[in-house]
DNA sequence: GCTACACCTTCAAGTAACTTGAAGGGCAAC
DNA sequence: GTTGCCCTTCAAGTTACTTGAAGGTGTAGC
């Protein structure tokens, strides 16, 4: 049977591959690998497609997808009739998220450091049971950009 | 008992602080908010003061600090001595990560945009058996940046 | 043959921060 | 009285794994 195909384990597949080993385990549980196979012992073995399988599905998630997105994915590469065109439009739409995620957090991190600076400004490392960072924060009817 | 005190019902208190009733539940549950009080027939029954650290929670959640860090915040904001140092070293640290994820994130969108423009100029909208995305992808040697 | 020691196995539970669902009670309006 | 919305609890689902317990496997050295 190992006529001359280079067997992994699956501590070496993880390791190639960038993840730790639950993770594989838990990808097969969940059906984004197939079964692996088992020597006699019943430890799982792996060849050089899996990896190039796994490889994949770590690029995609190096990308941001999410595990349904990557099992899409994984389905159209392996696909007869690879559709480029559907594998471009899921990646904008994910650049579209990303996008709005990013606006997001710079918006966020304006106001925080808005925040900082005022504390900086306002109280100075003081400490008293008037501080206004705290007065804003709670304060419902206070617009935010906060402690000012 | 009901003197000239405005009481709220967790739907109302939800409300006005813009957070769901099962969260104001579940923040209850986990301690962030102290134990409601209850009328007669069970319902928990909100004051004024209960809607302050509601609207304190939930800025500081919009900030993105993590429930763990808005319990420091909390205790901070009640007790006596209220260090505003901490909190400002607190919110620091936080915008330092924020920053380090940012720039996660912009490298994710050049490289994600670079898959795309790479699906156009490559694939063009065709399909096949040999997409060079799909074996970029998936090739455990090859070096990131992706599809070319 | 024996002993380390690293690596493998399964199953269960933990993580964050809620959300959703089931099954039922309370209360005000029409 | 009944409609309809709000409330109650408890349990399970979500995402993407991670961690832990308890035990088997494989190989290297003595």
């Amino acid at each position: 049977m190992d006529v001359h195909v280079r067997v992994l384990t699956i501590g070496a597949l993880a390791k190639s591959a960038g993840i730790t080993t639950p993770t594989v385990r838990y990808y097969e549980e969940i059906g984004l690998l197939p079964t692996a196979n088992r020597s006699r012992s019943g430890q799982r073995t792996y060849e050089q497609s899996d990896l190039e399988r796994l490889t994949f599905i770590k690029r995609c998630r190096d990308f941001g997808f999410s595990i349904e997105q990557v099992r899409v994915l994984v389905g159209l590469s392996i696909s007869p009739s690879q559709d480029c065109a559907e594998v471009r439009n899921i990646a904008q739409t994910h650049l579209d998220q990303l996008r709005d995620k990013l606006l997001e957090l710079q918006a966020l991190e304006r106001n925080l450091q808005a925040f900082v600076t005022n504390c900086d400004a306002v109280c100075a490392g003081g400490r008293g049971r008037d501080c206004v960072i705290f007065k804003d924060l709670a304060n419902p009817s206070a617009s935010i950009g906060c402690c000012g």
